[in-house]
DNA sequence: TTGAAAGCGCTAACAG
DNA sequence: CTGTTAGCGCTTTCAA
């Protein structure tokens, strides 16, 4: 059991051509039911396996899919990349995954080379700093499927999938202000982004609704760093602006920051309220428990992997689904709760 | 810019064979320079790209790991596959990741996926339920590196990277002992896989070393999801013992047993302590917060991958490597601290 | 230093 | 339904 066997070697033994064990290795309906089982019946014998090299080069194309995100351990990128790989899991696709760790370069050179392994499709939630998206033309040139998710842009013919950060981000601060709060600040991400921008606008929105002035001091661009947390708080304490209430752009950064200001003595919600972003379980630990706006990962992984798969599968026209929304849900907890 | 060009293209464009193309783009040294500049510069130009399928059929290597794990959504699995990424990325090697949820068949598949994807190397972390390690054969056999992380069996020749499971339980345990614990619960995993069997163990030696005595009703196997945590609330207060502490195989359990203790009315660490596993970060958002084992998963990854590829790269010999320790941590909190 | 040519193992068009 | 044959594009001896 060291040499591999191939086809020819199968062929000779049946005493019938490599393109007929192909055949029936291959489900191909021209073939006769018992030639068929012969062969495959012979091939698990002989402990035969495919060379899917060989295959691929056959057929250029090779059942994988790339995938590139900001960063593997996150909570949020876990869960949808756990959807993709189930799904993908399900119709005999591999998941070829790799990381840009918010680096533009990284995510260039890590595009090329889902292209050089002849990935199938590829799907991309974009790193933070990346303003260029000519790395793509490599796959749009070729036809090759290309999906955005989460942190997206919008290129001819390539899907997103998201959720709607403009309207979640209007609902996080109309909630905010519902239960009293006139002086809100943001703490948003990298504005190059569109879930971030998205947001930081449906908090603009929303202010503008219920009449209350936007100024620059109601918001705060970073990268969701929580270990920067000081300098938000900083911001709070020293401004002369006395906000009372946050929302923020993930649940991580507002658990951090609900975390240090407990300890400084602020009351939440009595003294400032808070809202954060995503639903990480965390918000459901933190006391008191974090209200955020659900967005939920593996759903949307899933989802991202069905419509990848459907249109190789020439099932559906991916170009013709230009974006998906998923529903997303305000959670109202504690951390906000009408105190007048 | 449409039809994909080849070395062939090149080699008629430049005059020169297609071997001599081949060997400018992969910097052999019997090349004049002066020719390679010529062919990379005009490769470049031309828009050519590699086709991997071809290069890997040729060369019976695919410059790819495949890695499976039992899920992609925790914290400490997606820790650890981002720190394989990280490396094999910056040894242009590429990651094929699946997940076997849990189930020892889909952990059989997906292994034959993988054999048969050609990866160069192969890395598990195993699934609850695997009781039958045949489906490893196929890479034993043909001598590919296969190597165990975290949840882990021993195969001939198989190196496996974990911390020191039975001493972490064992320090975990005389933790809660020498904080004043007399009757101690262990809330374990699947005794099948060394992680729990060790902290077992771990656990049962620590007893014994301070003579406190063992009986079945210290000890709870469950499948640690976090879901059932009201079987364990049930044990702790129906049953005629009366628990003074509880170690758990891993955080989330401990964190969802401690809310549900907490609303309940129990005091931590005064009416009971507490200890979990991993040093997930909602150890330190829990209130008291949780002490725990840290497991570095991040740092694991990053070693298992780089002894995976010095390997592939014959610089080490990972026969030789049976098995790698990684310094755990006891980190003590409020969730178990003394209150005599 | 370069070229010719033989694979690598499988697929698919065409013929029978 | 089955066989023949020509690739798929790259690597790698072997000769020159």
């Amino acid at each position: 059991m060291d040499k591999k066997v191939t086809i020819y070697d199968l062929a000779k033994e049946l005493n019938v051509s490599p393109a007929t064990i192909s055949r029936a290795l291959n489900d191909h309906p021209s073939i006769s039911l018992n030639t068929k089982k012969r062969i495959v019946s012979y091939a698990q014998r002989s402990g035969y396996r495919i060379n899917k090299f060989a295959a691929n080069l056959s057929k250029q194309k090779s059942n994988t899919i790339g995938v590139i995100v900001p960063k593997l351990n996150s909570y949020f990128m876990s869960s949808v990349l756990s959807g993709i790989e189930k799904v993908a899991n399900g119709h005999n696709y591999n998941l070829i995954i790799s990381q840009s760790l918010e680096s533009e370069n990284k995510e260039k050179l890590n595009t090329q080379t889902l292209y050089d392994s002849g990935v199938d499709a590829l799907m991309v939630s974009l790193a933070f700093g990346t303003e260029n998206y000519d790395h793509f033309a490599l796959f749009r040139d070729q036809k090759i499927p290309l999906l955005f998710f989460d942190r997206v842009c919008h290129l001819p013919n390539c899907p997103t999938i998201t959720i709607d950060n403009r309207k979640a981000g209007a609902d996080a601060t109309e909630h905010l202000i519902q239960n009293g709060c006139k002086n809100i600040l943001h703490v948003g991400g990298h504005l190059k982004r569109n879930v971030y921008t998205d947001r930081f606008t449906g908090f603009k929105d929303a202010l503008n609704k219920y009449g209350l002035e936007y100024k620059p001091s109601n918001f705060i661009e970073t990268n969701l760093d929580a270990a920067k947390i000081e300098e938000i708080i900083d911001h709070l304490i020293n401004s002369k602006e006395k906000f009372d209430g946050i929302f923020f752009a993930n649940d991580a950064m507002a658990v951090a920051c609900m975390q240090s200001l407990l300890k400084k003595g602020y009351r939440i919600p009595e003294d400032i309220k808070i809202i954060g972003f995503n639903n990480n379980p965390i918000s459901e630990i933190i006391q008191p428990n974090l209200s955020t706006i659900n967005y939920p990962g593996y759903e949307l992984g899933v989802l991202a992997g069905q419509s990848i798969i459907s249109h190789l599968n020439g099932n559906i026209n991916i170009e013709s689904a230009e974006s998906i929304l998923l529903k997303h849900e305000l959670i109202a907890r504690a951390s906000s709760s009408s105190t007048n």
